[in-house]
DNA sequence: CCTAGATCGTAAGTATACTGTCAATCAATA
DNA sequence: TATTGATTGACAGTATACTTACGATCTAGG
């Protein structure tokens, strides 16, 4: 068999790449969410933290950069800014005092409750423009693609890893 | 038809949002596309500028951003690095003094030439756990899915409109 | 009990991504 | 032609993403 002939340099060749799609396709998400969202001063990043945190109150912040698969460094500023908004609280472990454990604040609680709405429309929107049936091939297949690649990520989830020493599900 | 009951708060909802997933990907591809690159010291971002600018030599900065759908501001220290490496030169355009003109470098066209057949095994690797016809069908979603939403992003593609001017087609 | 290795948070450094703003320049028009 | 308006590239500021490193702390082994 003769081997493949080499590809050509085209910036077509990049329109059609798995990764610039993927790129793309986030660009456009965080796009359509801050535009939903706008009236709530969040990021996609800082909600899914304030998520996290609320259901699973006391977590820290290494745990918590598993939960939602960010990078742990990242997540320090992330959590300094959703402090400083007032939204959560750190609080040393009485056992453990390299651990500062975070919980929502009342304001947290509250921003989170309004905001759900309108992070929904942003995530409707996103797939709009799909056929319903191909909005759910499309969720399908990321799904299993995300699941099936989670260990080539520099930062993959460890969902169940991190909750153990919680001793709460979900 | 009684309203749709507030979505309950949970990690899981997270797990399943496009947003989310389309984040997670791409975190994914850009772990895999330099791990298979380590070799070259060029990013993502990087690669597509330095085709873009092999297919369209002589290209400035703000028709680059809107041909490859990079912002901007961004795209300046881009090319700023591209510089520092030689793979790029930057002519000042003797009709408008405003513009700088882009061309690949000997060095810039030598290492595109040998990053291809890494970027093309990076980008096989992204759809590796998918099944050939559930890759084809992702794709295919996607390139839809992405273009449909181009107005949504904030930096739209523009490739026709940016190459307008340069007489030449892709 | 005491040291070796692991873990936690933090910080510095690089790269992308976006928001503004600004001066220089060009183009179109009054 | 002289002013207006648009465009280009540059810069400042914020936020994410990742790397490496480092001190403080905890845990296990000897």
């Amino acid at each position: 068999m003769p081997s493949k002939p080499a590809a050509p340099i085209t910036i077509d060749a990049v329109y059609a790449a798995p990764g610039y799609l993927f790129r793309r396709m986030q660009q456009i998400a965080v796009s359509i969410f801050m535009e939903e969202c706008k009236a709530f001063d969040l990021t996609p990043v800082q909600y899914a933290a304030l998520i996290a945190i609320h259901a699973h109150p006391g977590i820290d912040a290494t745990r918590l950069s598993a939960v939602i698969a960010f990078d742990r460094s990242t997540l320090g500023s992330v959590i300094e800014r959703l402090q400083a908004k007032d939204y959560i609280d750190r609080r040393p472990a009485p056992e453990d005092k390299r651990i500062k454990l975070l919980y929502l604040t009342r304001p947290g609680a509250a921003i989170l409750r309004e905001i759900v709405p309108a992070v929904e429309r942003a995530q409707a929107r996103m797939l709009e423009p799909l056929k319903p049936a191909d909005r759910k091939a499309l969720m399908g297949l990321l799904v299993q693609l995300v699941d099936l690649n989670n260990e080539a990520s520099r930062v993959p989830l460890r969902a169940e890893d991190a909750l153990e020493h919680l001793g709460k599900a979900g």
